[in-house]
DNA sequence: CGGCGCCTTGAACCAAGTCAAGCTCTGTGG
DNA sequence: CCACAGAGCTTGACTTGGTTCAAGGCGCCG
């Protein structure tokens, strides 16, 4: 359907919408910035921008899960942030991406000129609004991580099942991501995080029908745990 | 000279302006949102504000340096952010304080009414967009924490003490704060900050001519060991 | 059925934490 | 000017949570 989605630039590396994008910001909504540009598809594992590219775009999530990575120079990947449905990633300090972004499903993405909402901030007092409260909230979450990397191997799987589940309707957990990219979110090994839902599990906390899924069966305990 | 700075509410917790304060923000300068507010002096460890508090106020340090931090249920501090002369905080999502800030050395800072400063991003777009601006470097900076915490012991130390760098003149690192605070922005411990210190100095990577100096011998093999 | 990702489990190891002295400043009072 | 006290920093010996290395299991798809 959409075959521009795979359509890559002369590197490889990076995939554009094929025309130039005819934007609005409808900042009535009030609560995130309608990206008015082209939907486009990216496969699971697809590159969608790479680190020290041009920021030309930014990009929300219609459908799937993308994360949003640097890789060390010891070949270390740490993942920054998983987006999911309806949030908006892609901003950046200068004109280049800080970060890398992957689909890591086959996954929808509203890819907007970046340009474009900038200029639009600049006449529309609303989008300038909207794009500060995007960012804050943003800030939060990364503070947050902040906070999981120095807790103990068992409070960062715990707090990022519940972090999950607070995203999911519900009682079960379903996970797009493989344990390796949970240990390179929560600063882990994937054994570490293995061995824990393991634990959790014989401890009755959680229940895991198959490894993608994950059940909380006592998220009192789990509150607990997440120290 | 400025007796108000030391007033404290019934609680005893949060410092505050005697009067209200009048607030301008001049967004010509470029850089920065200048807060038009009162100048207040904190002492040595004093409390700025608290966490869960109201956020009332926005404030830019003018001399000294500024803690921003959290008390994890465990009884374990970990610092977010050490603010400095010129850099503005304070901000926060909801109405409230997510984290606790105190002043590490005596400091001054320019306090200024937040609600103010919003009203007038609400009318002037290049006060959003300053805003904006802040927060976005803001974000970039937790960023760049988050990629600190996932490394080793070594590579944190060396590039605490590089970006600590970047932002003094001269050769020589002056610390305003002690070890404990160094460990809890790291994520380690005071003992681990304290022997990767005598190491690099044995390793004549740098010099400890007192414990809050620091002298960088050779920039080039540091950043090397920063990964 | 066989092959390949992905996940789990086990055993040995190590980087950083913990616990415990002891040292070095700095300011204070005799 | 020295004695002392206290906070902050360093150093040493031991412990441990998480990593590393290695093997094996499970599920899915051709």
């Amino acid at each position: 359907m959409l075959t521009q989605a795979t359509i890559r630039n002369p590197q490889g590396r990076r995939a554009v919408p094929t025309e130039p994008t005819s934007l609005a910001a409808s900042h009535q909504l009030g609560d995130s910035i309608d990206l008015m540009g082209a939907p486009m598809s990216f496969a699971r594992n697809e590159e969608i921008y790479g680190e020290r590219e041009p920021a030309e775009y930014l990009y929300k999530v219609i459908s799937g899960t993308v994360r949003i990575y640097k890789i060390l120079s010891d070949g270390r990947r740490q993942i920054q942030a998983f987006h999911l449905a309806g949030d908006v990633f892609g901003f950046e300090l200068d004109d280049e991406h800080a970060f890398s972004a992957e689909a890591i499903c086959d996954s929808r993405i509203l890819v907007g000129k970046r340009s474009a909402v900038m200029a639009l901030a600049a006449r529309d007092n609303g989008v300038a609004r909207q794009l500060l409260a995007l960012t804050t909230r943003e800030l939060h979450r990364v503070q947050g991580h902040v906070m999981l990397l120095v807790k103990t191997a068992q409070e960062r799987v715990v707090s990022f099942l519940l972090e999950k589940a607070g995203r999911s309707d519900g009682e079960a957990v379903e996970l797009p991501m493989s344990r390796q990219d949970i240990a390179d979110y929560l600063g882990l090994t994937i054994e570490t995080v293995s061995r824990t839902l393991t634990s959790l599990e014989s401890a009755s906390a959680i229940a895991l029908p198959s490894s993608r899924r994950i059940v909380l069966r006592n998220q009192a305990a789990l509150s607990r745990l997440a120290s």
